[in-house]
DNA sequence: GTAACTGCAAAATATTTGCATCCTT
DNA sequence: AAGGATGCAAATATTTTGCAGTTAC
């Protein structure tokens, strides 16, 4: 439909070496539309079609696996999943901050903006820091 | 059973304006023993008692309202709970970071280490700052 | 005694697995 | 044509709601 992303999603899906369907397509372009956290329900109907709910877990396992997309913690009862701009590229690179809009609900990530160093007690070995701020977003100040 | 909490658990209920039943000094005798991240399957079984589904749910929510735990985010498909030494006193106090090991799979909340300063972009406001780190915990390491 | 707490039944929501069929390559 | 992707049925896991019975104060 988003003839815009259409090639890129296409060169997406054939490097991470998965075939070019519609559900992967249709669930892809959403990501890029959105550039934030989007939870399984969002993906159910999408442009009119109506994808079975397996069909769309089995796909976000898949484009996890793929370092496609990721998780972001949170405090609900579902899984929260984004796509950022640097992961679509050859390296999978999740080092960014999570805001979560207290008002609208959106969950953004925000790129280029360096993850503190944070210093730990004696015996702990640091692997990866995920930073969430909430708040309220420019659109909901 | 956990004689040495069994006082500080009263008072803590009593200063909610909570009654102190079996269920809730139970849960909160885990999270004593703990210090760290549960989640509802923890307390179905509980010192041998069995409680009902329902009843940890209310109690993990009735704890939530009055300040007495707080949930930590998480990638998991279950809410984690925690308390923590500063949530029992007076205040609540959630700044603190959370470190969650990937060998054994525990949360921690980190006292005492400062939550840095993060720089938005022009138009966002910080309400709240959450930092999970995931690393090797001493145990583990 | 009364308000608050608990337990059972049941529903709502979220996620996973097996298998037969269909589609991309 | 073959292997991977999808859709349906069904199971499992998680969380919530209503109501009746029980307990703490």
């Amino acid at each position: 439909m988003n003839i815009r992303y259409s090639e890129k999603i296409k060169e997406l899906l054939r490097e991470s070496k998965l075939s070019v369907t519609d559900t992967r397509t249709k669930i892809l372009e959403l990501f890029f539309k959105t550039k934030g956290a989007l939870e399984h329900h969002n993906f159910e109907k999408l442009d009119g079609a109506t994808f079975d709910r397996v069909t769309v877990y089995r796909t976000l396992q898949t484009f996890l696996d793929k370092g496609i997309i990721h998780k972001i913690p949170s405090t609900d009862t579902s899984i929260h999943y984004a796509l950022c701009k640097d992961c679509s590229e050859d390296h999978h690179d999740d080092h960014h901050i999570h805001f979560k809009c207290q008002h609208c609900d959106n969950t953004l990530c925000l790129e280029g903006i360096a993850i503190p160093a944070i210093q730990l007690p004696q015996g702990y070995t640091a692997d990866n820091v995920e930073v969430i701020v909430s708040g309220l977003c420019p659109n909901c100040k």
